[in-house]
This record gives structure tokens, sequence and C-alpha cells, in this order.
DNA sequence: AAACCTAGTATCCAAAAAGAAACCTTAAGC
DNA sequence: GCTTAAGGTTTCTTTTTGGATACTAGGTTT
């Protein structure tokens, strides 16, 4: 019982995690359809394995739809499902918290940079 | 601005990730105050080494409390901090997606299942 | 005087995750 | 017949995490 909750947690933040999952699924969110090669140029500094793999894990978890057009060259779109869309509030809600912790960091921490200012001048 | 989102979700996630932090906040949640030693008999899996890096990490970012009783043999009580008190409606509200998003793999994964099912008779 | 207690550190090692770079496919264009 | 294009996969290396074990401090108990 005490670790269902948890497991829960961890469930949902499995699909969160993985370092680059929150970039991709902001692309994907803020436009909408993109290509594979579209979403490398947005993201310079993911490689195609990892772009591939977390993308493979997003459409396991039904969040991602991965579009092939049987072409050649080939063309593959990568888009939010409609399942994938109910986690809006859940990305809301997290970054709402993140914004306001960073706030509270800032304020926590403050002294430091003060210190640093001080000794830079 | 891409990345500025991102990193605001990225930062309430840093605080979760690290495999052992929901079963940590949850002890603490539920039980209060405890001791380092009470924690490591609710979470007999993790390691001291692990416990302690985790605690200081969410020491740091004004979650947990620790206090520090100066006698021998040593006393060391963890609590959560007010701040850390205002996680609560995103820890639940990730547990509710969570919950629902294991409800949704299971009907999205059933078939196979089904299919072993058949094969175990 | 030896052993025990708590709350850790320190050191070393294994495993997992991530990155870099080369390779693959197949049709069209030069 | 060589190159290019897109969307990968494979292999190898590096980095990051996590775990096991031993050790510490210093007062209390045996």
């Amino acid at each position: 019982m005490a670790d269902e909750n948890c497991s829960r947690v961890e469930t949902a933040l499995e699909i969160l995690v993985g370092k680059w999952k929150p970039v991709i699924l902001y692309q994907l969110f803020t436009n909408g359809t993109m290509r594979f090669s579209e979403l490398q140029r947005a993201l310079p500094d993911i490689t195609k394995k990892m772009l591939t793999s977390q993308l493979r894990e997003l459409e396991y978890h039904d969040i991602v739809h991965r579009k092939i057009y049987m072409q050649i060259p080939p063309k593959v779109e990568y888009s939010i499902t409609e399942y994938g869309m109910k986690m809006t509030p859940l990305l809301e809600a997290i970054n709402a918290w993140g914004t306001m912790h960073i706030q509270h960091l800032n304020e926590l921490y403050s002294e430091d940079r003060k210190l640093e200012d001080a000794e830079t001048k």
C-alpha cells in the first residue's frame, strides 16, 4: 500500500524523465506535427539514437503518434496523440510548480550571489 | 523562450527523480518526522549512501528539514518543510495522472495478456 | 577493555545511460 | 555509376549512477 502510490508517481515520472522527453514534448506540443529531421534541427544537441529511443518510448506510451509515409527518401511524422493531449494539465502543473520553485531557490540562495557581486567589484 | 518552459519542467522533475525520492517523500509525508534509521528500516533496499545523498538534495531544495541533536549516539530527524508541503497538490496531480495512465496502458496492451492466457491453457 | 550504537564517509567496482561515428536502405538526379 | 536524401541502426567509448563494503566518532553498556 505504501508503495502503490509511489509506483504511480514513478510511472508518471518515467514518461517525463530521460532528459530529452520534456523538450521533445514541448516541440511537438507547440509545433504540432513534425518530421524526424525537423525535430533534429530544433534540438541540435540530441543524437539520432537518443531522439529515436525517446520517441519510441513516447510512442509506446501512446503519447506520440508516428506516421510513416512509404516513400523514398523516407518521411516520418510525429505528433501528440489525442490521449497525449490529456497530459496538458499535468505539464502545466509541473511547469507552474517549477517556475515557483526556481523563484524560491533564488530567494533562498541569493545571499551567495550578493557576496559574489561584491567580490567582483 | 522555447527552452524556458522546458527548464522549469526539468527543474521540477529533478526534485522527483533519482529513483528513491518519491518513496522517501512518501514516507515523510505519511509518517511526519522520521529518524535516519527509521527511514532505513522503512526502505530496506536503499543504501545509506543513497539515502544520505537523496536527503541532502531534498534538503538543498528546502523540501526536507534536517534536525540534528547534538548527542551520542547521534540523532537526526527528517521532516517535510512548510515549503515542501506546497508540493502536495503537485504530487497528487502526478499520482492521479499515473493512476489513469497505468489503466490506459492496461487497456492498450491487454491483447498480449489474453494471448498469453490462452496459451497457458 | 571490548563491543555497541547512530549517522554518516570513503573507497572501489559494476551496471546503466548517453554520446560519437560509421553504416544501411532504396530511388531519384546528375 | 556515383552522390544525395531521410530515417534510422550498429558498434564502440565515455560518463553517470548505483551498490557493496569498510571505516569513523565518541559516549554507553557489558
